[in-house]
DNA sequence: TCTAAACTCTATACCAACAATAGAGTCAAG
DNA sequence: CTTGACTCTATTGTTGGTATAGAGTTTAGA
């Protein structure tokens, strides 16, 4: 199977396949007389697993972990729940910063009322008074 | 003034002020003999006002637009309130997704006990399942 | 006056995970 | 044999900086 199909079968990009390539979470099985990849089969459960863990917003690095940990099935697998572990606490981490974040914006946008000129703009006078940062 | 000194008076690093000088959202009134960028004691406002506008995640192309809305005191600032109305909707929109994020991680978590082996490993096994991305 | 330290300059590479493009080569059908 | 579809490598851009390298400038003390 060459790059295109791999491509449509898995609903990936071309150029996505082959960045996973360079980065070594796919391999080619080989490469045909013209120089195009060839994949197997299998390839596209692991791209599907790939694309999964990216979905959940696991780098590349962490999906290499993995799949380097399922090499191993007789491990023990504590690595992996570590790793969900710590991700959980880094997305609940940025949730809090965005909430605050939103909290800060819904309150600069009240110090404004539409109509204004730019010299009475809430937003404006808010965002050049100091200390409040 | 010269860089170190309105980065020590700002608390941004020298490289980040180069980094908006090289952008234009600040000037250096004029150069030195040697070729060092001097500032004016106005550039320490303006620096705040970014310097408070990127802790709100506006991107320094909307700062840029902040910044010359506030060289045209008479118009209108509607197109402030604008942005910052739609900076709103694109936070709450990454809180949301985090949001699905983390209850897909948790659920994730919940597939998996401590102290199992990689082959029995609940996480790695939902995550090879395909259809359920 | 000389020198060493502290400061500044430009230019470049790096981060993450690709997307987009250039310019070239390969392959299948008509 | 040509055309179009496909693929290749390599490079650049995205964002907002950070971190160098290698060079020049300034200032204070001996």
């Amino acid at each position: 199977m060459k790059i295109g199909e791999l491509a449509k079968r898995t609903n990936c990009t071309i150029q996505s396949i082959r960045h996973y390539d360079k980065e070594g979470l796919i391999n080619a099985s080989a490469r045909s007389e013209g120089n195009f990849r060839l994949y197997d089969k299998r390839t596209i459960d692991r791209l599907m697993f790939i694309k999964h863990c990216r979905s959940l917003d696991l780098s590349i690095i962490e999906i290499c972990e993995l799949l380097q940990l399922s090499d191993s099935p007789d491990e023990r697998c504590d690595d992996i729940n570590r790793m969900i572990d710590s991700h959980v606490i880094e997305v609940e981490q940025r949730i809090s910063d965005l909430q605050g974040l939103r909290k800060q914006l819904k309150s600069l946008r009240n110090s404004c009322s539409d109509h204004r000129t730019v010299k009475q703009c809430g937003i404006l006078s808010n965002l050049s008074s100091h200390g409040n940062v």
